[in-house]
RNA sequence: CGGGGUGUGGCGCAGUUGGUAGCGCGCGACGUUUGGGACGUCGAUGCCGCAGGUUCGAAUCCUGUCACUCCGACCA
């Protein structure tokens, strides 16, 4: 196309550098900008309406596990956070902490919370003490604040948005449960609204949150080859209930320590999105999240009856559809280089010709391709024109994750895939976190992204040590 | 936290041996245009990241600091 490269030209090629381009879609789309503190977004409101979907859909799959939202505060006293001994090794580095109040010192320090396992315990403490009780199924969409050491837009910020949720369970059995069908819960999420798949499964040790007797995982992978993780799932056991001392009467009149669980995903979904879908011209929605689904773009809109009829239009589309319609006077070009880098997945243009013939065009944003469609089953048409919009991202990011899946059954072709193929790599492990860090050593920073639900066999042998192999571990380099 | 790079109108950049700041895009008005980033005329916009210092004089030299970015180590 004669205009490609002066429409790419603000946007750096992925394949010329990667991280430059997701700089670049990040803000040319609108969706942050940078605040004078260091690892602080700006969420504009283009980038906010997608977290405000994400949000909506996320939050109904919820309720329908019969969660409640509630709200705690932003701090934790220093004590509070030091109950429970891992869980302050793993998150004591990382705290803003507020040592003022006013003018005057304060008697004990407030960790600003990175997480709120803590808090909750505290207030269960309270609120739990028969069979009757439970479970509690309590979330809260909320900031966090973890001073992260380098930052990048969405994927790693000081202060971030996000969901947690955090259950207390009558005993073992039900808290594993709630843990992963919540991390099944994340799997549709993804798939179904984000048209993102991804690779579930177990943390290993090594990688367990800080606290969690198990965490389990979800993994999608972005377009070059590194994985993100989007998600977790943690299974407390009654690590935490011990150290609060939260008991409860069972059935049988014994005193018993719940068993917990809490799960969370964050804005950092939306750097998955970006990071999954988008190409050279810019951004990619999932229609599900979009905050437009349809841009109608005037053709000659000064010529009579060409506002009105568009303006027609997106009434009609509006009923069902979120839908813009761009009156500006930008030219027409300038308009679909705006609407492609901002990744609204459907474009309609309305001129004078289509209005002779009772039809519009569609545009996809991911093929490009135009269809003229009559004007007399256009709520159809634009409806399974973005249906389709989401199997194409979703089967382009299967293929993508396929292709760049790869299984070493040696150590040296583990090395060899590691240095010459982006992607995930399947593998064996007997289960010793010395070769973990080996093989992350040897690699330059490859490690275990999780022990898959379904394992493979590969070999009988550990790829790193040679030793009898216990699981097959799903490998690659993470954001 | 280690190593590189960058901070100058909204954005992208230039600014020589220190002499009081410029270009392109964008922005505003008017006119012509309008099916893939239009064009003309006129116009507006600067605490040169911030704080010290050197100097008659600093965007420029020195010190410190903050932020951004890339590459590592740590994490959603």
């Amino acid at each position: 196309m004669a205009n490609d490269k002066k429409m790419v030209e603000q946007i750096t090629a992925m394949d010329t550098d990667f991280a430059q381009w997701y700089t670049d879609v990040v803000k040319k789309a609108e969706l942050v900008d940078y605040s004078g503190v260091k690892g602080c977004m700006i969420i504009r409101p283009y980038g906010y309406a997608i977290w405000e979907n994400i949000q909506h859909d996320l939050d109904t799959r919820f309720k329908k596990f019969g969660v409640e939202n509630m709200y705690m505060p932003l701090f934790i006293p220093e004590s509070l956070l030091q109950k429970e001994k891992d869980h302050v090794e793993g998150f004591a580095p990382e705290c803003a902490i507020v040592t003022i109040g006013g003018q005057n010192k304060l008697a004990e320090r407030l960790m600003v919370r990175p997480t709120s396992e803590t808090l909750f315990c505290e207030h269960y403490k309270n609120i739990i003490h028969s069979y009757r009780d439970l479970p509690k199924l309590y979330n809260q969409w909320c900031n966090v604040v973890r001073w992260e050491k380098t930052t990048r837009p969405f994927l790693r910020t000081s202060e971030f948005l996000w969901q947690e949720g955090h259950t207390m369970h009558e005993n073992e059995e039900q808290a594993v449960e709630e843990t992963l069908q919540m991390l099944k819960c994340y799997e549709d999420f993804y798939r179904e609204t984000l048209a993102i798949p991804a690779v579930t499964g177990r943390k290993t040790d090594k990688e367990k949150f800080a606290g969690a007797r198990e965490t389990y995982t979800i993994e999608p992978m972005m377009h070059n080859g590194v994985a993100l993780q989007g998600g977790t799932s943690h299974y407390f056991g009654d690590g935490f209930t011990k150290a609060f001392d939260i008991t409860y009467t069972d059935r049988e009149n014994q005193v018993r320590y719940p068993h917990q669980t809490s799960w969370g995903v964050s804005t950092r979904m939306i750097g998955a999105i970006i990071m999954t879908h988008g190409d050279d011209n810019g951004l990619i929605l999932p229609p599900k999240v979009a905050p437009i689904q349809v841009a109608i773009i005037p053709v000659a809109q000064h010529k009579e009856g060409v506002l009105e009829k568009a303006g027609e239009l997106k009434a009609l589309l509006s009923e069902k559809f979120r839908v813009k319609l761009d009156d500006s006077d930008n030219s027409t070009g300038w308009k679909y280089s705006q609407y492609e880098m901002k990744g609204v997945p459907l474009r309609l243009e309305i001129g004078p010709r289509d209005i002779e013939n009772n039809s519009c065009v569609l545009v996809s944003r991911v093929s490009r391709q135009k269809t003229f469609v009559s004007l007399d089953n256009l709520v159809e048409e634009v409806e399974k024109a973005l249906v389709s919009v989401h199997e194409e991202l979703l089967a382009r990011a299967e293929k993508n994750l396929a292709e760049k899946t790869s299984v070493a059954a040696s150590h040296e072709e583990f090395l060899d895939i590691a240095e010459n193929r982006p992607g995930f790599i399947k593998a064996m492990w007997c289960g010793d976190s010395a070769c973990e860090d080996q093989l992350k050593d040897e690699t330059g920073g490859v490690k275990s992204r999780c022990i898959p639900f379904v394992e493979e066999h590969i070999s009988d042998k550990c790829v790193c040590c040679g030793k009898p192999a216990k699981h097959m571990v799903v490998w690659g380099r993470q954001y």
